[in-house]
DNA sequence: ATATAAAACGTGTATATACACGCTTTTCAT
DNA sequence: ATGAAAAGCGTGTATATACACGTTTTATAT
């Protein structure tokens, strides 16, 4: 004997996972995001702010609805997590002929931030990538979509 | 040409999802645990909280530190997630010999809240079930578990 | 021309998440 | 016996998430 505590239990670290399939991806994803933002720190990005830093840039101009669309997240949720890249003058509001929309634009200090944020981003990748094979990779993919469509 | 402000380019809804795995795990996580939310509602529980009072319930007493080790959650993450269960009567804190710890049990209420909760919760994991198909499901959440021993 | 609808935006509030830090209590080595 | 290490706990701060609500501006129907 030697937990007297949980001598006639389990010990709590080996009970069997939970078969929610919500906290099983939640777990996951709390891991997953973990993981990727350690790789991206040496480029003082979270993984975030580099969602929707590459989804900016790739578009030349965004408004923060057509974002939120873009990464299936709550508008105001998204306006909210602008704030930081804002706040590092990575990202700033274009002119607009219709003055209820701001479109958003990467500013060249944000440019040269993704492009030296790349490299993590593609080690993360490979790394996930090389951990699970190519033809998991896909299917694990293809699976998250599956869910993901559960609330249209 | 319906649409003029995106003529020459691709309208952002259309875009292909990202390739990022660690974004389309945290798009999933938001979707399944808004579906599960959803369910729960005529519960009163979030699915963070019923898997909180479920655990702490399967094990008649558990200390913050034990609980977030079960649910892979930072201990101080747990702590504050707590506060809504406390503050509703759900749980309450038992009596300890070592006076560091802080051992929670479930009350009467948060007993029959659980009882009652167990339907929404089922009727959600057989929906999510049938969406997936079993064989896919099994490979999903064996997936899951590969993504989330990364950070070990 | 104007009233109504629709589109876009932001804030208040609540919950979820983790890290850095510091406090208290027990354990353990000498 | 006592001083250091370990275990457990909570708070400050920052970020992430969504819903309810209200405002402003454009579009539309009559």
């Amino acid at each position: 004997m030697t937990k007297t505590r949980q001598a006639d239990g389990l010990v709590p670290s080996y009970r069997s996972p939970s078969k929610c399939v919500c906290s099983n991806v939640r777990r996951a994803s709390r891991a997953i995001t973990k993981f990727y933002d350690a790789a991206m720190d040496p480029s003082g990005l979270k993984i975030t702010q580099f969602a929707m830093l590459r989804n900016i840039s790739m578009s030349g101009a965004l408004n923060a609805s057509e974002l939120a669309q873009i990464l299936r997240l709550d508008r105001t949720t998204l306006v909210r997590n602008l704030k930081s890249l804002q706040e590092q003058w990575l990202i700033e509001n274009a002119a607009s002929e219709d003055s209820r929309t701001r479109p958003l634009t990467v500013t060249p200090k944000g440019k040269k931030t993704l492009e030296s944020a790349l490299p993590y981003w593609e080690e993360a990748q490979a790394a996930i990538s090389s951990k699970l094979g190519l033809e998991n990779l896909e299917q694990f993919v293809s699976l998250l979509m599956k869910v993901e469509s559960l609330t249209d």
